[in-house]
DNA sequence: GCGTGAATATGAATATAATTCATTCTTTTA
DNA sequence: TAAAAGAATGAATTATATTCATATTCACGC
């Protein structure tokens, strides 16, 4: 019934002063407005101006649809700001979701150094230990997706991060340290602990183990890092990691690490998105703050990267 | 560009999670909605929502959007009620213009008893003592006039309220305390006291001095009543005001008053509105309350008080 | 008052925009 | 994987807004 147009021309009128003055603001003949104005008012059962005087002036309900279009109009004005930013890709939504238990390392600084330049990005990290990620990176729900295995999608984009070698992390005094690389066999005696999810998505499991035929003696899980590493230090087991996530306890000499089979268990890291989105400028740059900031972190730790 | 139409729009598909349920709700074809969102998207050039998941969900820019629309859309409604009662006649605005000075006597309690009960009546009282009040009644930028000269005006309605006798207010000790009725001739030794307006606008002059060709011997003006009346009582002269604003003085036996010429003086005084007003009913409940008051106060200090 | 010029109102014709209908394409679920 | 429900599309239709031409009203000067 009352539409936004209905307040512009009210503003218009009583800021000119006449419906004259006011149409040409407003880029419409007099008689436009003079139809528009006598149809709302005849729809409201109120008149909003007395034009027997000039100039016009406001009647109390006038009056009352003026402080609404004061309210009203300027919220509208910003929010179709706020949608050319959007459109123009500098406001959006990230949602991220990972993979890997221990991609936080790389991701947390890259995610806090994202915000500082794109305020208006809502970014949100979500882990997809339990749930099947691609696919909702493909109906939106999801916008960025960090995968080692690049399933080839429809609109999926994967942006290679790095290339990493898995290590099996064995106690120091474990037998197997003896050994320059661990052929799939030696597991057959060894308690193998994991990320508690399905083995399907475990590289050691899908490229090392069941190529091989082989089953160790026994799984158990853990949820972090940190705990894998002290049952391995303490001698309940083993476990493949990547070096960039032992590497801190290799060099305080807490464990030994040794690669697996003869080529050494290699894996890449991927950033997946949706291709439309790939040259939105805010997707753009987070892909860039990802790449340099893994980079500089698997630096820091003395790791070799090898860009894909 | 944006709509209110569009913000419905949002809000119902929010709502309802799809584009069917919500075209049922908006009383529009899904097709209809389809075309529209499709055609805002297009001019914003964002998308507002994600379609290829079921219920639909929103964009970043779409949640930008719903902010919008969940604080507009409340506005516009109340701002729609509030169109109604003025278009019902429970709120409007009432300027109103005495052009009489002793009428705040009677017109205070009448406002501030109204003011109770149409609290959305904008109530505003002045003075017509400078300007002509009944041609900025006809334009519309006063809605009561209250005057004791119906002139006959197109779109004019005249409400009497009461007629009165305007009396002469003398010393007690003074000789014209003598007469029962004071004759025109008997003011040339006197000196008259007004109000500080056009002698057009006086009774004194207009019925009564006038026609008898008769002028005081001198005049001299005084703005409130108590300011005459303190005049009067000293000797410094005489003055013409109605009974009902001499009552509470005369009363007191601070002074005396007689009546003008073999007839006495009187005066009607009427409430004048735009006929188009008349059946307005926070303006048809003013005049009520108007009546019952002045006669209330009219009766309270014992004057008798003649309905047209 | 009465006439003049400027402002507003009105009616019919026209242009624009919104909606529907009929159909196709997509997504979800059984 | 098929069926059903939802969403998208294009053309036709309908509704709405705007203009053009003209009439009316108002403010101001004489």
């Amino acid at each position: 019934m009352l539409e936004l147009k209905h307040l512009r021309t009210i503003v218009a009128i009583t800021e000119y002063g006449s419906l004259v003055l006011a149409a040409e603001k407003l880029f419409l003949t007099h008689s436009a407005l003079s139809h528009q104005l006598k149809e709302i008012e005849s729809r409201l059962g109120v008149s909003l101006f007395i034009r027997k005087s000039r100039p016009v002036r406001l009647t109390a309900a006038g009056e009352r649809l003026l402080e609404t279009a004061r309210s009203v109009l300027p919220i509208m004005t910003s929010t179709e700001r706020d949608m050319q930013r959007f459109a123009g890709g500098e406001a959006g939504r990230l949602h991220i979701a990972i993979e890997c238990h221990s991609c936080f390392d790389w991701l947390m600084p890259a995610i806090n150094q994202y915000r500082n330049h794109w305020k208006d990005v809502e970014v949100d990290l979500s882990t997809a230990f339990n749930f099947v990620p691609l696919p909702a990176l493909q109906k939106g729900r999801l916008d960025v997706v960090i995968t080692s295995e690049p399933k080839p999608l429809n609109g999926i984009h994967y942006e290679p991060l790095f290339r990493f070698e898995i290590l099996l992390a064995v106690a120091n005094t474990h037998p197997l340290t003896q050994l320059e690389r661990v052929p799939a066999t030696a597991l057959r005696n060894e308690t193998l602990i994991t990320y508690p999810v399905d083995q399907e998505r475990l590289d050691i499991f899908t490229q090392f183990l069941r190529p091989a035929d082989v089953e160790p003696l026994a799984i158990r899980t853990a949820e972090l890092t940190l705990m894998m590493v002290q049952l391995v230090a303490s001698g309940r087991g083993v476990c493949a990691l990547p070096n960039w996530a032992l590497a801190p306890y290799l060099q305080g000499g807490h464990i030994s690490a040794m690669s697996l089979g003869e080529t050494g268990l290699f894996s890449t890291l991927y950033l997946a998105v949706r291709e439309e989105q790939l040259d939105t400028p805010y997707v753009r740059e987070f892909i860039n703050i990802a790449k340099e900031t893994c980079f500089q972190t698997l630096e820091g730790i003395n790791v070799v990267a090898t860009l894909h």
